[in-house]
DNA sequence: TGTACATCAGTGAACGCGCGTTCACTGATGTAC
DNA sequence: TGTACATCAGTGAACGCGCGTTCACTGATGTAC
């Protein structure tokens, strides 16, 4: 049963496991949580064999670093879309929107994005992971950089320490809405409230924050 | 073998068995991580047959639900422990010294940490849990009610988005920390050094923070 | 254009492992009389 | 003070389960000639 869209080729080759294999793997992120990931389960939706990721992937922690490595991509377009959205594009307002992004991103893939800061599933050494990570980190940084009117934030104490507060507050404030901690009194609502009232809190949040730049 | 320490009172019946199993699941936490956490290995530590958990735990998730309960309340015991320490206490240091102090309990205890915010391996709707995470809320949010000369931190919506703002920056920031995503440049120091570093970044962090103040 | 061959992705049966659960039991403890 | 008995914490063997791994294999593909 070939596909144009898998770009599978004959019945017996898939054409491109590999990539079918990290679908699945989200896939069973997000309906069985880290607890029950087995690369059994990744195979069995992959429609294959579950000795074939064998062929892709060393062993588990190789498939959740490879798929870290993907979402982190994610996170710094989600970033650079909302910095695009703005019609204004003053450094205060880019440092907010790209905040905003982050927080987004976490709200809209809450598997992914706990997966990615769980370091003890993911191999942290992993070169790849690094190197996809780093730009997100950097997209950051500069807008804050920019604000602060300085070439690279990372150069003085005053700057480092400036990074150290904007990316905790957007990652703080992620975790905690994941885990529903601000969530009092707004269970009735339906999934589209829901986002709307985070999108508000965490808007009104980051305008507070700007009060110090 | 009786021993004063544990209350053991004979060779079979163990006499606190439920604390002893505690107890072991900290340290299979620290030594496995959520990953390697099996009940078996908890009773081994507690040095009774695999089957005895069942008298005191109906499962993993109650045990590990029960030890973040625990863990909830030795974090407000940090953080009002930081609080007591200072020689002057006006509002803002007192808001500062919680704030240190819940980041202080994080770099101390990582793996019950991350248990505490671990919501795919806790009960969330367990009653203990919530009736003892509560109060180190209502630490937190106090501290910023007193700062800002109102009653009731959560009484008007400023109040409330300073609870979330406040609430983000400290535990975003121990999330990181304890991920070394702050220590570029920083990994050949010791564990007394890092220690050191962190609580002086933290402080410094924070001091920015109160600028809003 | 056709044929032979090397490559290697995917198969499927078999393996050992540690897990949680069950269950008949053992034996220490507290209480009633 | 002694004895009978109910309670229940802890035992240890047995169970089925799904996991990751191994391995001889199958069959599609690309390439050399």
């Amino acid at each position: 049963m070939p596909t144009a869209k898998t770009g599978r080729k004959s019945a017996y080759h898939h054409g491109d496991l590999r990539t079918a294999l990290l679908d699945a793997a989200e896939g069973v992120l997000v309906d069985k949580g880290v607890a029950g990931f087995t690369l059994r389960e990744c195979a069995r939706r992959a429609g294959v064999s579950h000795a074939a990721p064998k062929h892709h992937f060393r062993d588990v922690r190789h498939l959740l670093t490879v798929l870290a490595t993907l979402a982190f991509k994610r996170l710094n377009v989600s970033m650079q879309f909302h910095r695009d959205q703005l019609a204004n594009p003053d450094p205060k307002s880019v440092l907010q929107a790209i905040g905003e992004g982050y927080i987004a991103y976490a709200a809209d893939n809450p598997h992914l994005f706990n997966l990615m800061f769980d370091w003890q599933l993911l191999d942290r050494e992993d070169l790849d992971l690094k190197a996809h990570s780093q730009p997100a980190f950097m997209t950051l940084a500069s807008a804050i950089a920019e604000v602060k009117g300085i070439p690279e934030a990372m150069s003085d104490d005053a700057g480092r320490v400036d990074v150290v507060l904007v990316w905790s507050v957007v990652h703080g404030f992620s975790q905690l809405f994941l885990l529903g901690n601000f969530e009092i009194g707004q269970s009735g609502d339906s999934e589209a409230d829901r986002q709307a009232w985070m999108r508000s809190l965490s808007h009104q949040m980051m305008t507070r924050l700007m009060g110090l730049f």
